[in-house]
DNA sequence: TTCGCTGCAAACCTTTTGCATTCGC
DNA sequence: GCGAATGCAAAAGGTTTGCAGCGAA
């Protein structure tokens, strides 16, 4: 088991690798690239760990460039999900769906504190096998999953007993 | 690995257990009992597979009760869950939030097919336990978990590789 | 008689969509 | 200049809430 790498490491090298994939992405389904999307991929790209619409519209603004349109972001999302730029997680249900990044990144799962919130990433490689096993049992071809486990954190532990 | 017991078997012994539950726990929190909550509960626990809250509206005007207000459902639900008549599930996305029977049933996960929608559930513990050694590992006391696997069943196979 | 329960309507929140305008190629 | 991208406002969909009246203990 490892913990998966740390979620924040995008650096500026990475962050123009992950551009230019997104105007070759962009260039080759016939769209044009723009300014607006651009910043909206930047801020999404280096946002550390996981955000929804709302709160990528506020990054966008925070970063100093101009402001975005939540439907603007709206209509950007999939195709940074397309172009897997990001991902769709889940990190349990609460207000909307959130994104996290998924460029030069690998796959892991989710272990929330529910009692504090804190998320941490972690890739098991016996559980990755053991549901493919599941799946080719049931007479499925596995093509992806979720997987997010919930507890109690060290640090809420001494606190309170749920 | 097993498949997990089929979804739709409560009989009507078990359904009247599952009333007096209800009635125990309501009793329990103060809360009076009534007819529509019963309907609600009715239709809930004898719903085969997954539901909505509107499909939960629809399935007690059908059983020829009384109609019973949309918003009286979304009062409802929570008390089930809380009561653990029922339980939230994923089954991915898609429009609301769903819930399936819980009593008097065993702790299940889900496959779906990503072609036709068709889910099969399963319980395999071998990936339960695993899944204790990583909440474990990171310092975690598990309490409770979201998984569901994606995949195209043999059914679908032969027509569309995707 | 006292509260909780229910129906109704309105509010809410996130996401989607139609349209006019702007911008990239 | 053509067509895609954007902003804006309105709509859509699921869920919540305030309130008045009904119903259970």
């Amino acid at each position: 088991m490892r913990r998966a790498s740390h979620p924040s490491m995008l650096g500026p090298e990475g962050l123009n690798r992950a551009l230019e994939h997104l105007r070759a992405f962009v260039r080759r389904k016939g769209l044009k690239s723009s300014l607006v999307r651009e910043s909206v991929a930047r801020a999404a790209l280096e946002h550390v760990g996981h955000f929804t619409a709302e709160e990528l519209v506020r990054s966008v603004r925070e970063r100093g460039a101009e402001d975005v349109h939540p439907a603007t972001v709206y209509r950007v999302l999939p195709l940074l999900v397309e172009a897997e730029l990001i991902h769709q997680t889940l990190v349990s249900g609460g207000e909307g769906q959130r994104y996290e990044r998924a460029f030069e990144r690998e796959h892991h799962d989710h272990i929330i504190c529910s009692s504090c919130g804190k998320v941490v990433e972690f890739h098991f490689e016996a559980i990755e096998l053991l549901q493919n096993d599941v799946a080719k049992s049931l007479g499925f071809r596995l093509t992806g999953h979720i997987h997010e486990l919930f507890g109690v954190c060290s640090a809420c532990e001494p606190l309170a007993r749920t």
